[in-house]
DNA sequence: AGAGAAGCAAAACAACTGTTTCAAAATATG
DNA sequence: CATATTTTGAAACAGTTGTTTTGCTTCTCT
């Protein structure tokens, strides 16, 4: 079957001895294969950010004679995949009835994964999605509070939100004692406390706390009724249903990062510099290693 | 937003009152759905023996303004992309933009989010996941390493994997350095490394120094040629395509989290088990609040 | 029969396709 | 440092794309 070896291993393997430029181009076709089966050369130069030439000088770099021979091979790809699909499942029952069992559950947790963030961006919590944005805008000082299970999603904002704005405190207990790090929260602040049942003591405690001090809170939980949510301007309510015996914060990450976007997307141009300059000093760091190729997909 | 339901019905329904040139190239169409999604139409006029204007006349008989919007219509049908994703940009263009300008932000968003889950749980992937489930069930030690915005999801796996083993390290570098908490990694263990463009010098070190002690590498990343992905031996591919300027990772936490209930599931009733005993210890430790309201939802 | 309409294909069209060429820019080599 | 080599993007190219126009044929109806 070894007909014509698969070229997307042979991009692989030849990634390292490409020319720069030709790698943007092959990593580009590696993280989109369908846009080679449906799109037009040029096009996926320009979604790669790369002169059309390049695209045929990666051809023949690895061995292939005209684009018309690669984009044949992906569009075969494309249209036998549904049939590997089908013969994927007949393996799988032949080699063992557990691993079919847990493609199931994959596939129920995805299903149910999906369902929560569809819930989460629902009708009802859009809106108030915009106001908690308001009240972030008009904060002074904006304190997340998110622990155990809830911590990825309040370490999450507070690390998007850090890039253009600096006036938030990720109150993780870390640095000190809970009650340091809400030293002088008032009213004029605002906090976003994140959790789900069973909740943590050190939340509700801070919430708590927040509220004496007439401070609004903006409660991301999973129900009306939750300790943290029960004295809330805003309450935004996320499912956390999961296949497992673990609670999914997934739509409550996926929540927090879309109030960061509309944050920025309401900051307008102001946002977008304070960004920039914020990636100027990761670089200047030496944080991230050189990868300059921005993979837009138009 | 409901724009026409399916172009075929259409086609089929309207097929007794077209011209008989026009049948023959709807009934070209209809036979061969594939031709519409990959080849041009000239060169699909050419195969149903119709000269191309026919083809053209065939669009406006049955409403349809440009070809491009039928060729967008069955490319998608192709990629059985759930109706009117990404790629439907286009037709959904025709939008009052200034109205509700941040609800439709948090939609796209919401669909993104939804797109990047689904291909995170395709067919590929699954198998793959099942693997690294079993590279980490023979592992002597997990460790997992995320740096910046891929902390969350790198956080999350070690908060929940945890809770019914103690053989994983998450390498947050806060700690004591790198280089202590990978002290002593070899062969037998495993290294989880989450990451995507632009890549962290820290994780990026890790996963080297993990593979010159010959460490396996299970990657979760945006690309095959990803720095972290390229020694890796099991590849996790996850979009992290975002709305905003932040990339998302919601994917990549949904897959941690569906990694971990794999790996309860086939763990059994140990692992429950200990499960249960991390938690009684939890309670012991007052950590959560009681809660008198059970919600359970069925 | 012949006026009018409808169906049709060929030609014309501008825009876009994949590819090659070539000189500048970047990089490596001495 | 200058030189040789590679890498790069703009321009040029011939061919193809989707669409419109044009004029010819075929059918229909009094």
């Amino acid at each position: 079957m070894g007909l014509h070896a698969d070229l997307r291993e042979k991009l692989i393997s030849d990634y390292a001895k490409l020319s720069p430029q030709m790698q943007k181009a092959a990593r580009h076709i590696l993280d989109h294969p369908n846009d080679v089966a449906l799109r037009s050369m040029r096009s996926l130069a320009r979604a790669a950010d790369v002169p059309p030439s390049t695209v045929t000088r990666l051809m023949t770099a690895i061995g292939v004679d005209t684009w018309q021979q690669f984009r044949d091979h992906y569009q075969n790809r494309l249209l036998d995949l549904p049939a590997s699909y089908a013969n994927r499942a007949r393996e799988t029952q032949n080699v063992s009835q557990d691993v079919d069992r847990d493609q199931h559950l994959l596939e129920s947790i995805a299903r149910t994964e999906i369902d929560n963030i569809d819930k989460a961006f629902g009708a009802e919590l859009r809106g108030r999605t915009i106001d908690a944005c308001v009240a972030i805008e008009n904060a002074r000082q904006v304190f997340v509070v998110g622990r155990g299970a809830a911590y990825p999603a309040a370490y999450q904002f507070a690390y998007a939100y850090r890039l253009f704005r600096d006036n938030v405190v990720l109150v993780d207990g870390r640095s000190g004692a809970f009650g340091d790090q809400l030293r002088g929260i008032n009213r004029r602040d605002v906090m976003i406390a994140i959790g789900a049942r069973p909740y943590i003591r050190d939340t509700v405690r801070a919430v708590e706390y927040a509220c004496s001090q007439h401070c609004p809170v903006i409660a991301i939980c999973d129900s009306d009724v939750a300790p943290i949510a029960l004295d809330a301007m805003i309450k935004l309510i996320v499912s956390d249903k999961s296949q497992s015996f673990f609670q999914s914060f997934t739509a409550a990450v996926s929540l927090v990062q879309a109030i960061v976007a509309l944050l920025v997307a309401r900051g307008g141009q102001k946002a977008l510099e304070r960004i920039a300059s914020a990636e100027e000093q990761l670089a200047a760091f030496d944080t991230y290693v050189e990868d300059p190729s921005p993979t837009r997909n138009s």
